[in-house]
DNA sequence: CGGACGACGTA
DNA sequence: CGTACGTCGTCCGA
């Protein structure tokens, strides 16, 4: 298959909206998208063997020599298209496809020659092309695939379907173009004349040789037309004869279809936002060169594998091992989860398979089979400490053997503490440290970014049925071990990489000091989970499902009864913009913007009913979610039992999902009605009433930024327990500390919290409603009075510019080339999120600490109270009522010595039944 | 069914 | 033109 690269990226041009195909840099990439979906399924539906592009260079061909005037009178190629051809060849690049140009040449000469060398092999040859000309190559051997609607289609064009469509034969229809002439080459050809009547001249003389002969013979209008214009005959027919027999700087052999550069391809396709189509490139590929196992090649040093079906066995395996052993377990249902599939609550899956590896066997142990004597003995070997293990996601491993079905060969290790010990890694906390901004750490991706291999994910087959040891001559179940057992030893080595790289960032601490005991706590945090009231959220449910159909009604009835979705802002922009004819407001991608603030703002200018119902809708709506969202993940013990995520955030903050509770509303009334259905619940271990306690950190942002920019103003303030707001506001304000009113305050304090995020004077000015002129000018004597702030702020901008990346107080680094970037927008972007990184990332270094820290003093002192929640910059426990004095005592304790700073940690403490009593 | 988008809740 | 998240509904395309 050969394609014509420049003719077909254009037709894909025109074929899909530039605008809707723009990346944030702007360059658009309509044109490059369009081609690669084109190439995809023309290479599904022609599974060519061998596969290249040809595309035309800058230097003018041999016909514009002969014809001054060729192609002369074109539209200007659209701005949009402008380097589209550069990069649609990068693409193809990562494809590992070759591009073809010869200057002097057209791409339709290379395609010629291309598919004549081919047939001239005995190949067939399939010419992707938009120009018609290349219907000249058409014979047995040669079909033409040329696009009709848009590139969608591409119906193959042989000399029969030549035949039909114009009357003539593949080899004549050159001369027939000749006739009629090409207005996109600015060949004109006989007036009046055409297809029609120039295949009815072909026909009857025979060729286009035939009509010259008998040139005076032809009568009427067009034989006269025909006689005036014979030189432009002529000519267009030297011009669109084809080249077949040009030099390539490729052999046909080295057009073979191989595997894409799959790094190379994720790079250009990250740069270029292409997200959806990336799978399909990588399956179609594998699919046409039905290279599922290409990976396994790289494998060669993988040990051979024991299938171990005994604790003898087990034992055995063992006694052999004397190194760091990594294991994988399989887990069900997988950890991938997507929207409309959610565990059920309180569902940790199920351990179905172990696989092990080190560098000298690897083995796998199907649970399914295992004898109970076998479960245990691998439970043993968990909690052994005399074997040191590596392994892919502890946290989920903890859950899931706190909670094996009764059926199971594993017996039940609730105590996290104890279940697996001495793991001395875990690649996928690894995996967050070396690039906390990565968007997948699946097994897969890891091993594909650090190894530059692929491994299989495991087939959902697995899902049902069971893994039967003695099936083993059933092949599938045979592969699923076998890929087990090669995930184990991924494990192991992505150990081996990750290791090194930790080391050189002096990391090592971060992983087996914070983040690895940090996933032990996670894992008792989530398996205890937060107590629920019940009752109370079924008659939240109710209350705010009656607020929706209130203000639904209202708002219906005052745009006339007319009923649209209130949930689509698409059907609202029409009756906002457009039936009602209000000011626009700030454009959006798909229009302009309906959220709250444009529709305070709309308020204000037009006074509208509806506006104040949809406002009303929107919250009703929002807490009705909320609440329904929680009821839906209620597990069975009446409790909700959210996971964290230890590796979503790029700061190094947690967060927390299914259900997410760190964003359970509280700053109105009605929200804060739903904080008060997470209460103090019964505790298994005491028969004894419990009582919410919570803790947060005062301000930790500020601290940690008055800390690491040592300005002696701020630290002089916290030390001597000032309101900082007030203190500032005297400061930058002029005035005695008692003076300040509540609007200084509460500038100082929007503009205190605002430099974390890199606040301009124009975003100060819009938040506080005031001019950019008197926004700029607090900010100023804000700078005045605290300059090390600022000077800090900047140094750490520069700072990060120069090193590639951030620094939290614990070593944590989150890299950000975009401040490199030549796009004013990526790299003022990557600017404020270098500010903010170290002073958010350095408070969520802070409070993991404290959660260890706290963690350790309740075991120590053998409370039975337990940690349920962080959010944050807040610890929530749920104590024992005889216990909250310690508990209490604890959470201060820890949460203000989790680092020495120049500036005291304050800590909050509340308590209460509900979390909403105890905030403070 | 999945992704993009707008919207909105938290710190 | 203020950082970091997760979830929901709609809309649309595979």
């Amino acid at each position: 298959m050969v394609i014509d690269g420049h003719s077909m990226a254009y037709r894909a041009f025109f074929a899909l909206p530039a605008e809707n195909f723009q990346t944030k840099t702007g360059q658009h990439t309509n044109a490059v998208y369009g081609f690669l979906s084109m190439l995809l399924a023309m290479i599904r539906e022609q599974q060519p063997t061998h596969i290249a592009v040809a595309f035309d260079t800058e230097v003018p061909t041999f016909r514009a020599e002969q014809y001054a005037e060729y192609k002369a009178g074109r539209d200007k190629t659209p701005d949009e298209f402008h380097g589209q051809i550069d990069l649609t060849k990068q693409v193809m690049a990562a494809l590992n496809i070759p591009c073809i140009e010869v200057d002097g040449f057209e791409a339709d000469d290379i395609v010629a020659t291309m598919a004549t060398q081919a047939a001239a092999q005995g190949w067939t040859a399939r010419v992707v092309s938009g120009d018609r000309d290349t219907f000249q190559l058409i014979d047995d051997n040669v079909t033409v695939l040329y696009p009709m609607r848009g590139v969608s289609e591409l119906p193959p064009f042989d000399a029969a379907a030549i035949e039909e469509r114009y009357g003539v034969s593949p080899k004549q229809y050159p001369e027939l173009a000749a006739l009629v002439g090409e207005t996109a080459d600015n060949l004109p050809g006989v007036p009046g004349v055409g297809p029609g009547f120039a295949a009815r001249w072909l026909k009857k003389y025979g060729s286009l040789q035939g009509i010259l002969e008998n040139i005076d013979e032809i009568g009427g209008k067009k034989g006269e037309a025909l006689r005036e214009h014979l030189d432009d005959v002529k000519r267009n027919r030297q011009l669109n004869a084809l080249v077949t027999n040009m030099e390539l700087p490729i052999e046909l052999d080295d057009t073979e279809m191989v595997n894409p550069d799959r790094n190379l391809v994720s790079e250009l396709f990250d740069a270029l936002e292409f997200n959806t189509i990336r799978d399909r490139v990588f399956t179609t590929f594998e699919k046409e060169l039905g290279n599922a196992d290409d990976g396994a090649d790289q494998d060669h040093d993988m040990p051979d594998t024991k299938v171990i079906d005994s604790s003898e066995a087990f034992a055995a395996f063992l006694a052999a091992v004397n190194e760091p052993i990594a294991v994988f377990s399989h887990i069900n249902p997988p950890a991938t989860v997507t929207r409309r599939k959610i565990p059920a609550p309180g569902d940790y899956g199920q351990i179905r398979a172990f696989s092990f590896a080190t560098a000298q066997a690897t083995a796998v142990i199907d649970l399914d089979s295992a004898s109970r004597e076998l479960g245990t003995a691998v439970a043993d070997f968990l909690a052994n400490d005399q074997y040191a293990k590596v392994v892919y996601d502890l946290k989920a491993m903890l859950k899931a053997l706190a909670t094996p079905p009764e059926s199971a060969p594993l017996p039940a290790r609730p105590d996290v503490n104890t279940s697996i010990v001495n793991v001395t890694d875990d690649v996928l906390l690894s995996g967050y440290i070396l690039q906390p901004d990565r968007r997948g750490y699946e097994l897969a991706d890891l091993v594909q970014t650090y190894l530059n291999t692929r491994l299989e994910t495991v087939s959902a087959t697995s899902n049902q049925g069971q893994l039967n040891i003695e099936g083993l001559d059933d092949d599938a179940n045979a592969k699923l071990l076998a890929q087990y057992a090669r995930n184990a030893w991924m494990i192991h080595r992505l150990n081996e990489s990750m290791d090194g790289q930790l080391a050189q960032r002096d990391a090592e601490s971060l992983l087996h000091d914070l983040e690895i005991p940090l996933s032990v706590v996670l894992a008792k945090v989530e398996l205890t989970g937060i107590g629920i009231d019940r009752q109370r959220l079924d008659s939240l449910l109710e209350g705010f499902t009656n607020e929706v159909d209130k203000a639904e009604q209202s708002a219906f009835a005052s745009i006339g009864g007319q009923e649209v979705n209130l949930a689509s802002p698409k059907q609202l922009q029409v009756v906002l913009f457009e039936t009602l004819d209000m000011p626009k407001t700030r454009k959006t991608k798909t229009g302009y913007s309906t959220d709250a603030d444009s529709l305070a703002d709309l308020l204000e200018k037009t006074d509208h009913p509806f506006l104040h119902n949809l406002m009303s809708y929107r919250d009703a709506t929002k807490l009705r979610q909320t609440v329904q969202g929680l009821l839906d993940s209620i597990a069975d013990d009446g409790r909700i039992h959210t996971r964290f995520s230890q590796t979503a955030a790029a700061t190094g903050r947690l967060s927390s999902l299914n259900p997410n509770l760190q964003n359970i509303p509280v700053r109105t009334p009605a929200g804060r009605q739903i904080r008060d259905i997470f209460v103090a619940g019964s505790n298994p271990h005491v028969d004894e009433r419990t009582t919410l306690l919570t803790a947060d950190y005062s301000q930790i942002e500020m601290r940690i930024m008055a800390h690491m920019s040592g300005d002696e103003g701020l630290i002089q303030a916290y030390q001597d327990g000032e309101d900082l707001h007030r203190f500032v506001g005297s400061q930058v304000f002029e005035v005695e500390p008692e003076d300040v009113t509540t609007s200084m305050r509460d500038k100082v304090k929007a503009m205190s919290y605002g430099l974390a995020y890199g606040l301009s004077s124009f975003g100060l000015s819009r938040q506080l409603r005031i001019s950019v002129d008197e926004a700029r000018e607090l900010m100023s004597s804000y700078f005045d009075r605290f300059g090390d702030v600022q000077r800090y702020l900047r140094n750490v901008v520069r700072q990060a510019r120069k090193d590639g990346y951030t620094q939290t107080m614990l070593g944590r680094r989150r890299y950000l080339p975009d401040l490199q970037s030549d796009n004013r927008q990526l790299r003022e972007m990557a600017e404020r999120a270098a500010l903010n990184a170290p002073i958010q990332g350095s408070a969520a270094d802070l409070i993991k600490v404290a959660m260890l820290g706290v963690q350790a003093r309740l075991e120590k002192e053998a409370l039975n109270s337990r940690m349920i929640l962080q959010v944050h910059d807040e610890l929530i426990l749920e104590v024992v009522d005889s216990e909250i004095e310690a508990a209490e005592a604890i959470l201060i304790e820890e949460m203000s010595s989790a680092a020495t700073l120049k500036v005291p940690l304050d800590v909050q403490v509340g308590k209460g039944y509900s979390w909403h009593e105890a905030a403070h």
